[in-house]
RNA sequence: GGUCGGUUCGUCUAACGGUUAGGACACAAGAUUUUCAUUCUUGUAAUAGGAGUUCGAUUCUCCUACCGACUACCA
């Protein structure tokens, strides 16, 4: 029986959404469009305490800002949907505002024997861990336990009825039946299996915050969404069996999900899964915006801001634990839609590379056509020149000539700034090695050579190739004739032109600057190197 | 400690039980170029260890080691 594909990204509004958990967004999108499904993004704030404004904006426009913006879950204005509509026919798509649906379920199960009220503080039980720990025993909550604890359970019915009306820090908590075998199957994994009599019984309410925890919220908005796969982190495998059974004891066996369960990514180098920490310190970013503290107004970057496209951040994360099988690497939306699958997504975590992230960005620049580097690069330009009137071709013939020496379209400045203004100063080390007094008289002659001729550049009605061709003949040929030696020569240009002897060929500089600068910057170079 | 998951070049990864174990990033060398970068060519480099099943194991099973996650009235 084939029922409509839906899948759902579901995180805690605690703070900026991390790239590992855009990757699971990832996944559940492609799975989503692979299938024909829905996408639905759901905002888990169960946690009134760890709640963090703005967090909720930040996932939202962070994977607006990736183009896997949801098919259910926001509004018209981009908020996360509160009302019943075409659109969103399960809103809200917030558990904070759905509240008043989890008791009920609870106290389903609690009825139906799955469940019981219990009055332990948290001290209690704290104390209970702490004692077994030092018998060098493992205390579960569960049938070798319970009988001895506070509870509706064990405690009567007159006490328990008192308790839950005078009290305000009692907890449902699921029932784990003894003895079961519970066998899972995860779409990567396969099948698993685990002993019941190793599982909590886990609190699945709260009477203090009226608000279910995780695993009732989760499961119930599943089932009530109508949920059809979930995709989510490895962290929650543990809690796997206790997912199953949850559907079980509320009767949704037959309509229950299937299963997958991403690996985590972890550290470039050194123990752990990838934290905020590595990137402060390794220099990338582990976020995919910038993202402020409210608190502490503390930056941390974020991949949009230090000059990634979204088509790269997005590649990188979709070939950080899948691949397709083939050599393609480079991939848009759409062709990682057409070859996803979760079959081939990988078992074990991926170390995260930032060094290949920078790969894939340089990828994403090269196939941006000149015109749109041009775009890029302007307001660079506008910050390093007042009043600067460049058109947009001139940047876009200076950005087809610069697009392979740079990683990030921010870099275009300081390769392409010699084509703009003279340089301020000569490197000291390349004039002494360079500059020998008998080259004066050899870079006077070129400079009359330039001065003397008729040289085409930019906005002289050819194209560059022919102008940089001509001005190459007239350089190249005079040093031939004159049988000195090149680099000896097209150095000390390049030395006046940009400042140092590295970096773009000279007919290309003297195409883009002019005769007339050219011949201003040999003029002071002269001056100032001999 | 307990439960669960994982393990192929430094990294991301490929390989119906039969391959000289392939590709990419990074690195190195060479070629090209007026320099740098690009580009091209080449190279270094891996099946965690041990048993077993099999004619044959990176692939299947078990054990060991290591790594990770979870072990909250957090998600």
């Amino acid at each position: 029986m084939e029922r409509p594909t839906r899948v759902r990204f579901a995180p805690s509004p605690t703070g900026p959404l991390h790239m590992g958990g855009v990757r699971t967004a990832l996944y559940n999108y492609l799975y989503a469009k692979k299938k024909g499904g829905k996408f639905i993004l759901r905002i888990e704030d169960t946690d009134s305490q760890r709640f963090v404004p703005g967090a909720q904006e930040y996932i939202i426009e962070a994977l607006a800002w990736c183009g896997i913006s949801p098919d259910e879950g926001l509004d018209e204005n981009g908020n996360v949907a509160t009302q019943k509509s075409d659109k969103n026919p399960f809103a809200p798509y917030k558990q904070s505002e759905r509240k008043h649906l989890y008791r009920e379920y609870a106290e389903q199960l609690v009825e139906s024997g799955h469940g019981y009220y219990a009055f332990d503080t948290p001290e209690e039980l704290d104390a209970r861990r702490k004692e077994a720990e030092a018998n060098k025993e493992t205390f579960i909550y569960n049938h070798t336990t319970r009988n001895g604890l506070r509870n509706s359970l064990t405690l009567s019915q007159e006490e328990t009825a008192r308790l839950l009306a005078e009290t305000t820090n009692w907890t449902i908590r699921f029932k784990i039946p003894q003895d079961r075998t519970i066998k899972m199957h995860d779409l990567i994994r396969g099948d698993m299996e685990v002993d019941s009599n190793t599982l909590d019984d886990k609190v699945i309410w709260k009477r203090a915050d009226e608000l279910p925890t995780y695993h009732l919220a989760n499961i119930v908005d599943d089932h009530l969404m109508e949920i059809s796969d979930v995709i989510r982190g490895a962290e929650w495998l543990p809690s796997l069996p206790l997912h199953y059974l949850l559907y079980e004891a509320l009767g949704w066996k037959e309509s229950m999900p299937s299963f997958a369960h991403l690996s985590l990514l972890l550290k470039p180098d050194g123990k752990g899964k990838l934290s905020k920490r590595d990137g402060d310190k390794m220099g990338f970013p582990v976020f995919p915006l910038q993202w402020i503290n409210p608190d502490t107004q503390e930056i941390t970057r974020g991949y949009r801001e230090d000059g990634y496209y979204p088509e790269a951040f997005v590649n990188l994360l979709a070939l950080l634990g899948w691949n397709p099988g083939t050599d393609q690497e480079i991939f848009n939306l759409e062709e990682l839609t057409a070859a996803f699958s979760l079959e081939r997504v990988i078992k074990a975590g991926a170390r995260f590379n930032p060094e290949k992230a920078k790969w894939f960005n340089e990828q994403y620049l090269r196939m941006r056509s000149p015109e749109q580097l041009a775009e890029e690069f302007r307001p660079q330009v506008e910050a390093n020149i007042s009043n600067s009137s460049y058109s947009d071709t001139f940047l876009a013939e200076v950005c087809a000539l610069i697009k392979e020496r740079a990683h990030f379209s921010h870099e275009f400045w300081g390769i392409a700034k010699a084509l703009f203004v003279a340089p301020e100063e000569y490197d000291n080390a390349d004039v002494a090695k360079f500059c020998k007094p008998e080259m004066k008289e050899i870079i006077e002659e070129m400079r009359d050579l330039i001065a003397e001729n008729d040289i085409k550049t930019f906005g002289q009605g050819e194209d560059k190739e022919q102008c940089c061709n001509a001005i190459e003949e007239l350089l190249i040929g005079r040093i031939r004739e004159r049988e000195w030696k090149t680099g000896a020569v097209m150095n000390i240009l390049r030395l006046y032109f940009t400042g140092n002897t590295r970096g773009l060929g000279i007919s290309d500089i003297i195409y883009f600057i002019g005769k007339e600068e050219t011949l201003s910057r040999i003029e002071r170079g002269l001056k100032s190197t001999f």
